[in-house]
RNA sequence: GCCCCGGUAGCUCAGUGGACAGAGCGUCGGCCUUCUAAGCCGGUGGUCGGAGGUUCGAAUCCUCCCCGGGGCGCCA
């Protein structure tokens, strides 16, 4: 069971209004009020219980304060009952101390395993034509699809990380096709690939000017898809599996899908194509299988995939997608549903767009004409930490403004900077204090420990203990965001711990080191989990000289 | 026309039912004999797009409208 001494609390707070009220109750919210006057905890669930009890809220409150005074003893100073009938929730430094013991004796599993249940998933993001460098809009979808996969991982779930490749079908040919013509020293055709990477290839490959198309298209596939993988490895994004569309249609995995749909009726032929009924499952029109052609659509292709997904036996699948596909959701959900995976299993999370910003000038990176910026020169300029943090800093589904002169910045105003000094603080006040304190301090009885908290010690206290319930938000809402969130106030409460609060020495002021230094160690351990979930590196050490 | 995502401080954005709405940047003013000033303290700043509704309580949920972005192919 993972260490989380507020969840515990919430139990009994839950546990008492239970007792109260009997029976199920709405599960009442603990939360940390937004005023110190308002005490540590507080909760509504008297305002919950009302109605029930058919009493008014602060009378609730009442009875709820004296039942839990009685119960946890120990653990609460007072309460107070306040506004309609919250009850405000006082904590003693006992608890405080107690709860501190157990986050360092919980080590760097401190926050993981608060899944309630743990899930097979299976991430699916990036997903692009191997027809080009990564972009940065690929990049948000990597650093959100590997972010949020570091994050189920470390909530409890099993997590693997796939990129489907778009090797096959018309984009296909059009790389070959371009590839060619600059092979011939020849334009591209107007609705291919321009980009300079097009007559790298071409002179890469032997022969390019007398190859055939889909050869060329398959051999420049290969290549293109090495460098993409290389420049995601450089932006610490592993994928467990690239997943081949070709090996389906190759496997003729597409014609088995045709005709399971034939079998229950939900493919039907009409002027000359075969057409899915999506329009069962909601869309708004039905949607082609195979063209008249006789060629198989990238439908067809995404259900095959998304069957072998199935047939592997994933509780969830997350495919991150982006916002020029978000009419794909209806029929994929659709597809879904009648191969048999279960309702909610799926989940189609919308990236939206993102653009570079230089001195509130938008960064022009249009794809056609071959001049698009890509993550590899995005990574060049502000570098792998920076790049990762500001790209997953904002909500997927909200459009992101990547403000080029600040990333770069290496200073003060750079916030992913901000969080790494904080780390780096730490690391400088534990190596102060020496290696035989610390181990010393984590083995200590942190619990007895006499220490007075200060205001400072106790906000961070409490901040700490929020760690494994912003795990479980970020996970279960899939928002690495938050994470970014909550380490700006982590670091900013330990700033303000560092700024009242001596460690090295605390005994000139009457503190106790050694619980001083378990305070360094587990927010230390916060800090460094919590930027490697956004695979942000922590620093040791961080010095304002090294800035040029 | 239909679908998706936004609209919160000058700018970029957190905040998916709780108490007088927050951060960063910007701006103004202060702080380096200190466990790192890549830091700290203080000032400035908001009709939470608008109108109704649900609720003891709404930035948050529902309805309608306005504005911005994206999408609506037998391309992927």
């Amino acid at each position: 069971m993972a260490i989380d001494p507020v969840a515990e609390l919430r139990a009994a707070v839950a546990e008492a209004a239970g007792t109260l009220a009997g029976g199920e109750q709405r599960l009442p919210g603990l939360e940390r009020p937004p005023k110190p006057d308002f005490g540590d905890y507080s909760t509504n669930a008297a305002m919950l219980l009302a109605p029930v009890m058919s009493e008014p809220p602060r009378g609730v409150a009442e009875k709820l304060g004296e039942l839990l005074g009685e119960r946890l003893a120990g653990v609460l100073e007072r309460v107070e009952v306040a506004g309609p009938g919250f009850l405000n929730l006082f904590v003693s430094d006992e608890w405080l101390r107690s709860a501190l013991a157990g986050m360092v004796a919980a080590e760097d599993g401190y926050g993981g395993g608060v899944a309630s249940e743990a899930e097979r998933v299976l991430v699916e993001f990036v997903s692009a034509n191997p027809t080009g460098p990564v972009t940065v809009a690929s990049g948000r979808h990597a650093a959100y699809g590997d972010s949020l996969a570091r994050i189920l991982d470390f909530a409890g779930h099993d997590v693997e990380r796939e990129f489907y490749v778009n090797d096959y079908g018309s984009q296909m040919r059009r790389l070959g096709e371009s590839i060619k013509a600059r092979a011939r020293g020849e334009e591209p055709p107007t609705d291919g690939y321009h980009g300079g990477y097009v007559t790298e290839l071409a002179e890469k490959i032997d022969g390019a000017a007398e190859s055939d198309v889909d050869e060329l298209a398959t051999q420049s596939a290969t290549l293109i898809l090495e460098s993409v993988e290389a420049t995601l490895e450089r932006f610490r994004v592993h994928f467990d599996r690239f997943f081949s569309e070709r090996s389906l249609h190759e496997a003729d995995k597409l014609r088995a899908v045709l005709t399971l749909l034939e079998e229950k009726e939900l493919a039907y032929p009409s002027e000359g194509a075969v057409w899915m009924r999506t329009t069962e499952y909601g869309d708004d029109k039905d949607r082609v299988l195979m063209r008249s052609n006789g060629e198989m659509t990238y439908f067809t292709a995404d259900i095959a995939y998304h069957r072998d997904k199935l047939e592997r036996g994933y509780d969830r699948a997350i495919d991150v997608l982006g916002a020029d596909h978000h009419g794909h959701v209806t029929r994929m959900l659709a597809a879904w549903d009648l191969l048999g995976g279960e309702g909610g299993t799926l989940e189609l999370p919308i990236m939206q767009i993102v653009s570079l910003m230089e001195g509130g000038q938008r960064v022009q990176m249009s794809k056609r004409g071959g001049e698009f910026v890509t993550l590899d020169e995005l990574i060049d300029d502000i570098g792998v930490d920076a790049a990762r943090f500001f790209l997953l800093q904002r909500s997927h589904d909200t459009a992101l403004d990547l403000d080029l002169s600040l990333a770069r910045d290496r200073s003060q105003d750079n916030p992913v900077y901000y969080l790494q000094y904080a780390h780096a603080r730490i690391a400088s006040i534990l190596r102060k204090a020496g290696s035989e304190a610390v181990d010393a301090a984590t083995a200590a009885d942190l619990a007895g420990s006499a220490e007075h908290l200060h205001a400072s010690a106790c906000a961070l206290l409490k901040r700490l203990l929020e760690w494994p319930a912003e795990v479980l938000e970020a996970a279960d809402r899939r928002a690495p965001h938050r994470i970014t969130v909550y380490l700006h106030v982590l670091a900013q409460d330990f700033t303000a711990f560092y700024r009242d609060v001596k460690v090295v020495g605390a005994a000139e002021e009457g503190g106790d080191e050694a619980f001083r230094i378990a305070m360094c160690v587990a927010t230390r351990r916060v800090l460094a989990r919590g930027l490697d979930l956004l695979g942000v590196e922590a620093p040791e050490e961080m010095h304002r000289d090294d800035a040029a």
